[in-house]
DNA sequence: GCTGATCATATGCAACTGCGTATCATTGTC
DNA sequence: GACAATGATACGCAGTTGCATATGATCAGC
């Protein structure tokens, strides 16, 4: 057979993955993006917002509507930095950690059923690939 | 370090590969889309618009324009099914063909590239399991 | 031949996207 | 202290998306 693009498959996989995901978001009330940034601001809170934006690869200004809402719901607060006040950083509260934790082991549930046909080698070989492809 | 979602690493991937596809694209005057419709064809042709459509999960009101655009440049053809004329099949032309190969050398060329730091049986692996994910 | 289903096509809509641009506060430099 | 640079915020715009819906042609079953 004529080899497959990468990009198609890739894209395949994106498709299931919405399709899975989507259902598990929404019932805890999030969005594709909003699960994004709270995942990255796991990873390292943002020392301002124009960094999460491009980390995430959102843009900017619609960010800003997108944290007012996660503010709202407590899930992030936004504050002065000190050493810096036109820097807004933004970090996860307890109630943002909990939401996330609790979607987070959903997803992984899905992510692991997704994968159930590989080996655990396989697997673990799959997300090192992945990943340094990830990150060029 | 806590481990990192699959939609995410798909996600990045993702944009690297737009990002290195779309300039691939435009000199070649395809959309992302125009090329993923040439790329079905290239497998089979296309029994009618609906089954292209959710084929390549786009749109089935939207291809029309798309096929439109297409075949203005003589890239696809629209024949009548015989068996059922409200069918419209689609296949590519002769021009169709060539031009999706010589994009499809780039884009392939592109890959390899991306792939490079990976032997050649990783990257058999690669391909292998991602195609088994993106088939379900 | 009548009827319901299927397909191509067309259109409208609301939401989202990327992009540019403007304003204002704050910073660091000269 | 004046000034250029940076960051948060706000707004508009044009293009894209998914979704629903309508119409007309054709088909298959009765």
């Amino acid at each position: 057979m004529q080899r497959e693009d990468l990009g198609s498959l890739v894209g395949r996989i994106t498709r299931r993955l919405i399709l899975a995901e989507e259902p598990l978001l929404s019932r805890h009330e999030l969005s594709m993006w909003e699960y994004g940034v709270l995942t990255h601001l796991a990873k390292e809170p943002a020392a301002n917002q124009l960094a999460l934006a491009t980390a995430i690869g959102y843009d900017k200004s619609r960010l800003i509507a997108l944290l007012d809402g996660l503010a709202r719901d407590g899930l992030v607060v936004r504050e002065q930095d000190p050493t810096d006040r036109r820097n807004r950083q933004v970090r996860l509260t307890p109630a943002g950690e909990s939401r996330l934790a609790a979607v987070r082991a959903e997803i992984h549930a899905m992510e692991d059923e997704l994968l159930a046909g590989l080996s655990a080698a396989d697997r673990r070989a799959l997300i090192r690939m992945l990943t340094d492809l990830a990150n060029g």
